[in-house]
DNA sequence: GTACAACTTTGTAACGATTACAAACTTGAA
DNA sequence: TTCAAGTTTGTAATCGTTACAAAGTTGTAC
């Protein structure tokens, strides 16, 4: 495993007592934690620890480009009349949300790796038509 | 187009004046709305429309099946520290996310109907391996 | 027509994730 | 040793959403 100080280094990041346990928690559990899960997972071992500290170090690893947030519509619920399988483009700078009607393979009810599929959802984000268009 | 107090009906959903108004919104602008959308097109119609009928009226629509509700992270971010392409599956009893290395066909950085593709995200949602051993 | 129960709507307060902000702390170079 | 830049921290604020209870509406039995 590659050395935690070397890594924050290379991506132009100040190697902080903070910086690295979060790191080094994020190599260690891939289970794509959320900032409270890591803040709680730290708590002990950094007393002080804010949460706001766990906040700023993602979003800085994120701007820097160690880590990659998902969350493909934010804080909002959207919600649809139509209901056939279909892909979702998210425009980032209109948030408007289109349908697309390419196909995909479904998974909806099959078993993957032993896990069962309820719901299959492909989800684009992006600059939209109208957008690329005023950018001119 | 289907008359609107027939389609609530249908589902079994009393027609009130509030939820004939919000069904109609979905049916003719199908922009994907937030909540917060629907309220604010809709309060110079319904002055007394409180935030909260908009709130019960979308629950009931999901509940009896008229609506789907998209919003597959809801209100949390995760973070994961490998970027390569794969697929998200979340379980729904214990919240994990898992990976999976099933293989996709990538827009990415495509142009797909104008819109330029910036990201390409595939989720799946259902009950995981364990949580299905556990149901037994 | 009246009364009552069931359902709907409403407003306020609360919640949880996240962000803004400013004060306190740490660091390293002059 | 000092100072500026960067980092951490706690508090308060924000935003979408939900809980809750009071008020309003409806339909049916009498």
């Amino acid at each position: 495993m590659k050395n935690i100080i070397e890594v924050l280094k290379e991506y132009d990041i100040a190697p902080s007592m903070q910086r690295i346990k979060i790191l080094e928690y994020l190599q260690n559990y891939k289970i794509h934690p959320t900032a409270d899960m890591i803040y709680q997972a730290l708590e002990d071992e950094i007393p002080t620890l804010s949460k706001t500290t766990v906040y700023n170090t993602l979003k800085t690893f994120t701007e820097k480009g160690i880590l990659v947030a998902l969350s493909l519509f934010e804080n909002e619920v959207r919600y649809e009349y139509n209901t056939y399988p279909h892909i979702h483009f998210k425009c980032i700078k209109c948030n408007k949300i289109y349908d697309m009607d390419k196909s995909f393979d479904l998974y909806k009810d099959d078993i993957i790796d032993g896990h069962k599929v309820i719901e299959h959802h492909v989800n684009l984000k992006g600059v939209c038509k109208e957008c690329i268009k005023e950018e001119e």
